[in-house]
DNA sequence: TCGAATTATCTCAGCGCTAACATTTTTCCC
DNA sequence: GGGAAAAATGTTAGCGCTGAGATAATTCGA
């Protein structure tokens, strides 16, 4: 009833389990002859090797080790789709964990991935417990750090920089004329890379002689829900503001909602700029004016990049992945 | 360099392997002061187990495979969610892989998943190619298939009936009043679900006496964009009808957005009426009226029942996470 | 036609851990 | 205070595969 192994396809092929072994990996010499009969075997046994003795002998498995903040934030699957399509056509598979924005727990996911012996670990952000930067340090395997390049990686890092796009957010407005700009953001406890992007806004704004009007922050996650209620909350404090930059599309899909409700008009009373460009943006009566992150070619790029060396860059290596301005209608 | 083995924290600790071994796993008689010997020991030289090895000693691992048939809709990624909550607090780590929607994917992916030994394999639906149903049969991890309820599973099947969930939505909208129902879909090769969703949409106006007015469907996979075009489409064509039924809320909520754009009435002229419940459906100026399918509660409570029992059930069992009218605004 | 390459295959010792069972030590009750 | 049960620890044999090196078979040029 237990599955079949090396040895059993040997001894119907008739060859050493070793020569069943090469024929599996595609390592080394086989005789065609040879290897059809051991595909046979294999066949006809419904043999399907293990990979936990295979990832033992070789101290190496095709596990790519995947750390996520959240799994509720859409940009996150998307990132995962793009290492999903960078893995497509390998045999490697990706083991997902989700730290909740919680580096205590992504300190344990770190080690309990690492037990597993990798090719590779991705995970988000710079930030990391000393004991994680220690245990990544001190492994062999390659480590991607993705979504943020602001900083000096443990070994590759893929993504954009977000106070250059906060920037980019500011110059943008101030070249359509907006003066008195406010901004509505979630918690930046979770999401330092908001809070980067808030920063270059600011930054921006300064270099023009100009600093922010009026803010308002929530608490919890970004959601359309929370930034309709947090424009709300704004415009009641400050009716003067003639543009709102949102720390994300989540926020500012909300925002534009609340607009449509309180027949606000958009742009021409309230201009709405959002981060991320998604889908559902897009999809607005007007465009979103947003800032595009290329979430997908993140993952993918990390992935292949990850991929295309065992070995660790002797200098950390920072891709710019970059990101776009969508003009949109809403600023 | 190398990482340090059990052997190391034993010989540090001055007790046998076996009785490390007892102590990570937390299994039979440990005395208090040998388990803090052996836990300073294992915290000094910073060990981490070898899962490989422990796997193949064990023939068994704590992965817990996944399968998904895409990243791309957000469906998927909340049944992810809710697989990671499911698993929260115990040690078993998810290992993803995604389908692309394509049968012999899913049956590689379950042969290289069961390569590992995982507690449960975690999959989509009852559709499987032959050899993938063998597969699973002849193993014995457990399985889990999500999403549709209305077959007999190969051990555990959690998810609602979408034949039910088409009846309920021709119920609600006669029982509104109307009469005149149209319907917007995307492709059912890829979404064998919405294509049961539709067979009880038609059941259910059949039993009223009615008949589908007209219908349109995309070939591409389900978005806003697709159902805004699609429903244009489909009143170009049908200009009296009073209501649309489409295959999702993604799709709805494009519908929508061309129902604003070309400035038709949302219920007056027309009514939209989804399926899924998603929150963007819910943050539209008039919430989408849907039907609510609990991906988060399909995942997690998948996650629960197979890791509560590590033997199959000996009759197949059916978890129906049911679903539920969400009235809004729009029908 | 023979030796050196080249090609094809085999042998064998682990990889680091766990299961099963054996052994020793401690507890505890009559 | 002696013996059985309970508690604590040790011993041993793999799990199924891969890597390194040895060996055998084949090719090929001079």
């Amino acid at each position: 009833m237990s599955s079949p192994t090396l040895a059993d396809v040997a001894s119907l092929a008739d060859v050493s389990e070793n020569t069943v072994s090469r024929v599996i990996r595609d390592k080394g010499y086989i005789a065609p002859a040879t290897r059809k009969r051991v595909n046979e075997a294999i066949r006809k046994l419904g043999y399907v090797p293990n990979r936990a003795a295979g990832s033992l002998a070789s101290s190496s498995s095709a596990i790519i080790g995947v750390i996520l903040p959240s799994m509720s934030n859409i940009v996150f699957p998307e990132v995962l789709r793009g290492i999903h399509a960078g893995l497509a056509g390998t045999h490697y598979q990706p083991m997902i964990g989700v730290t909740d924005y919680d580096l205590k727990k992504e300190e344990s996911l770190i080690s309990s991935l690492l037990a597993w012996k990798p090719a590779a670990i991705i995970t988000t952000g710079c930030e990391h417990t000393a004991a994680a930067r220690r245990m990544l340090k001190n492994s062999t395997v390659r480590v991607g750090e993705l979504m943020d390049i602001d900083h000096r990686p443990i070994d590759l890092a893929v993504g954009l920089s977000h106070l250059e796009a906060g920037r980019s957010a500011a110059r943008h407005l101030i070249g359509r004329g907006y003066a008195k700009i406010g901004y509505v953001g979630h918690d930046w406890n979770a999401d330092k890379r908001a809070h980067a992007r808030y920063l270059g806004l600011v930054e921006g704004l300064r270099q023009a002689g100009l600093v922010l009007s009026e803010e308002n922050r929530t608490n919890g996650p970004s959601s359309t829900l929370a930034g309709k209620a947090a424009l709300a909350e704004l415009l009641s404090r400050a009716k003067t503001i003639d543009a709102v930059v949102f720390s994300n599309d989540d926020m500012a899909v909300g925002g534009y909602m609340h607009c449509m409700a309180a027949e606000i008009a958009v742009p021409e009373t309230l201009a709405l700029f959002g981060f991320n460009g998604l889908e559902i943006g897009q999809t607005l009566p007007k465009p979103l004016s947003t800032i595009l992150s290329n979430r997908f070619a993140i993952g993918k790029t990390a992935v292949e990049l990850l991929l295309a060396n065992s070995e660790r860059n002797k200098k950390p290596q920072i891709v710019d992945t970059g990101f776009s301005i969508l003009e949109g209608s809403t600023a």
